[in-house]
DNA sequence: CGCTAACAGTTCGTGCACTAAGTATCTGGA
DNA sequence: TCCAGATACTTAGTGCACGAACTGTTAGCG
């Protein structure tokens, strides 16, 4: 109601594609994980599963929820990444004694050493990209917050019932 | 070879998941397509349908083909996308009699009657994200940027052989 | 003319993302 | 103690994204 507020009679020129922000979006995080690709292929992993490995060399063993709230993703989406892992040789996956019901991921040998390669995919992806640090820095800033924008308003329920 | 250009003793701390640009993108991606999701639900159009539509708002018929150009995504991804849309009523797909080869892509009457409700979407989001005309163009910039960083260098091929 | 290469779209297989539903476990309170 | 609700993970189903293979059509070239 009220689309006076915000939009107006700027509808029209609104609707064009390549004016979204949503669509730019889109297309350059396809982008980037693209760039990604060939890269990460070397070591074996998609891009979501880097990120996972991510997490990892940050710390392990820890649960699957622990490794899901990290990448803002629900669990259901990292379960069966998990088990990919795990068939790849990268990550163990048992319960842990004291608690049933939850799940220890922990590294493999073979997990931990890939680190040393995914050192180098950071410098290489800023190169490829043509990036400065400072770049990173200012784009990473945005997203974040965009993210918060996302998170931060009242926006879980439709808001106005 | 030669990691000290760009990389070099930050190495370690490169890798610390929140601070990846990757990371940081593809969750304000899935955050904002997530964001869009209730008030496209009353369109009844998922995010790439919506995206689909936009193209065909500002020319209709078009070819696959030129969505597909258009919002830089394969012909094999757009495809069961339009026979979805199809499905639902919004489009209409059918062969040009001069050219057995190629697909025109039209609107329904109920397609582009979904245009006026369509209009209050980009504004209903800028107040749903809390984001300013301004705001939105600086990021919508900064995206191009990084689209144009992944297809102007030399990425196709993993470059070096 | 006939053949080959390019092109338009579709289909298939794999992996991701997300909702919903299901299983098992744990916890807090009557 | 026992049970209701919360919690941790898994599974199923839908849709998207993308590479690869396939069908059919068109265009160009000898």
């Amino acid at each position: 109601m009220t689309a006076i507020t915000g939009a107006g009679r700027h509808q029209d020129n609104d609707l064009l594609l390549e004016q979204q922000l949503c669509f730019a979006l889109t297309v350059a995080s396809r982008s980037v994980v693209g760039a990604y690709k060939p890269v990460l292929e070397k070591l074996g992993l998609t891009h979501p599963q880097y990120l996972v490995m991510l997490c990892l060399w940050e710390s392990a063993p820890r649960t699957l929820r622990s490794i899901s709230d990290a990448l803002a993703q629900a669990p259901a989406t990292i379960s069966p990444l998990l088990r990919r892992l795990e068939e790849a040789g990268f990550l163990t996956r048992q319960r842990v004694d004291g608690n049933e019901r939850t799940l220890a991921v922990g590294l493999t040998p073979a997990g931990a050493a890939l680190r040393q390669q995914a050192l180098a995919v950071p410098g290489t992806m800023m190169e490829r990209l043509g990036l400065t640090r400072e770049q990173v820095s200012e784009l990473h800033r945005s997203m974040m917050g965009l993210i918060a924008a996302t998170s931060g308003g009242n926006l879980d329920p439709v808001a106005e019932s």
